[in-house]
DNA sequence: ACGACCGATTGATTTTTCTTATAAAAAATG
DNA sequence: CATTTTTTATAAGAAAAATCAATCGGTCGT
């Protein structure tokens, strides 16, 4: 048995395909083939089920798959140590952001980052939390941000700061009057949500959920960005919720309609989040420190209560 | 990096040596020079200082060591993986056993063991428990039976009875006419001990010492075997501590020189020892569970104070 | 200084891994 | 239902690697 197999056993049990997982691991497809066939005949047992279409892994298979990606992992971790001795910081670090973070976290720490850790080569990535889990669980992310907390067996969270929900009131809606709203002034059917898919949703509707005002019904006016719901709530077609970081591009003009919660404001817990074989764990340190480092001026709220960002199973 | 080269690795890391560990890994010097070499190269680092004779570690080789242990490990469970799924209990199993257990434990289940699971190949060495233990860690003994609390870091104790301490006290001695003894009653100086070594000496000295009769002073009456105490205590030269089990064999016509401890009974605890990394499970949960068996019938003590098998640091 | 010991080096040999080319089987397409 | 496409397995040769026997060169102890 030798690593490289382990490594042709991931591939193949990710993309459910010889074909792809060459393409992925480097080598010929009969490469793939032949080793795998030799882990097979050397353990005396079938890892995959070539009968299913796409391929599948057998019981044993799944077992053998899950050892593999601790040994891998462990393997890689070698790296790891030299690079800690020789006190490099650098290599590939792939960085998934939940979309709804991206735009508004990402210019405050990047130039600061490469700057001070210019052998990292950073790939950063946008990508939804349910996305973020899958990839960090099999090692195609070392690191990523996104709303917590998730509990999550296999992640860890180290919270980056905590940011609270900002009402955008249009002039002619209902609560426009009130200065300090609370949960309770929220009526989930008069909300502007983000499409399906980002967890500030989900938020937002755990947010109103809480307030028993939430009724089964499909919402018919949903976007993907929080400047088409903003110009939807101008327009007279409800209110919003926006992260507070988010409230800083407002229009000056637009200002006036932000509400901010009484406190404790509820508020998403936005964090880093890695695997708990804590690989690269000095580059996931590096960054952490550095966020830290331009939030603590920017984005200090404490007084907050956080809202899961975890969509609730509807019965 | 392979799982060869690793190996390689271990093997000259714990031989201090490049010959000795090429035999224990059935390759030629040559091969272990190469192939560590190998590493060192794709790392761009040594692993090995190898100017001091013996040959040593470098500060980021023990690192490497101690995770190359790690990865070893675990690419050996592949092959317990696969046992477990086929029902398989067997293979080489190499047993460490204490001198004071071996002859009374052994005998009792050893039968019924390999009748029970006659596949595996158990290799049972008696070996001192400082000796265990490093094995342990090293991964050349599988498990052990030894007298716990050890209380070790990587290494974990499953319980297996309770042994209280029995004194043979000689016609002439000053306490013969005492049926049930206390702890108080005990006289260091008096007592005759095993040699050195033996973890169940170093029992004894700490149960005395309790009793705070201890002085520094040197023994000259020592031996190996409780049958030499027991034949020297009935020439006169003072009182000793045996065993429960070992009471079992004593001649009848010495039966009546056997004084038990008033309850709560000094006693030993005798627990089967593995690695954390739980490799071999199987065969080790078989291993419990058949002498947990004949042991439920031959030794139920309950009622006991546990005591220390270790050596007291004495400054 | 001499021999014993020990790790490194060399060059031949064997083993292993990988690739190209192709077969075989299954699935998708018309 | 035949044909094309997709996908995995197999065969044979090329390339890479691991291993070995023999030997070198340095160090240590006597």
């Amino acid at each position: 048995m030798t690593i490289t197999q382990l490594k042709y056993v991931l591939a193949v049990a990710e993309n459910q395909n010889f074909t792809k997982a060459a393409e992925k691991t480097f080598v010929t497809q009969p490469t793939l083939s032949m080793q795998i066939q030799k882990l097979e005949d050397e353990l005396d047992i079938l890892i995959f089920d070539r009968s299913k279409k796409p391929i599948e892994l057998t019981d044993i298979g799944s077992k053998i798959v899950t050892q593999a990606r601790n040994i891998v992992n462990e393997a890689n971790r070698i790296a790891d140590i030299v690079d800690q001795q020789k006190g490099f910081i650098g290599g590939e670090f792939k960085l998934g952001v939940i979309p709804t973070v991206m735009p508004t976290l990402l210019p405050m720490f990047l130039r600061n980052f490469i700057n001070k850790y210019p052998k990292v080569k950073l790939k950063i990535e946008e990508l939804p939390t349910e996305t973020i889990i899958e990839r960090l669980e099999e090692g195609h992310l070392d690191a990523a941000i996104a709303a917590t907390p998730l509990q999550l067996e296999n992640i860890k969270e180290r919270p980056l700061y905590y940011e609270p929900f900002v009402a955008y009131i249009p002039e002619n809606h209902s609560l426009h009057n009130i200065q300090k709203i609370t949960v309770a002034d929220l009526d989930l059917n008069d909300m502007l949500l983000l499409e399906d898919g980002h967890c500030f949703r989900d938020g937002v509707v755990n947010l109103c959920k809480t307030n028993r005002n939430y009724e089964d019904e499909t919402f018919s006016l949903e976007s993907g960005s929080f400047e088409t719901l903003v110009r939807l709530a101008n327009e007279g077609l409800g209110m919003t919720l926006l992260p507070y970081l988010h409230t800083l591009d407002i229009k000056d003009t637009e200002k006036k309609y932000l509400h901010h919660f009484k406190e404790p404001a509820p508020a998403r817990e936005v964090s880093l989040l890695y695997h708990k074989s804590e690989l690269k764990m000095q580059i996931i340190e590096a960054l952490r420190s550095t966020i830290a480092g331009v939030v603590k001026g920017a984005i200090t709220f404490q007084n907050v209560e956080i809202i899961s960002p975890l969509p609730q199973k509807s019965k």
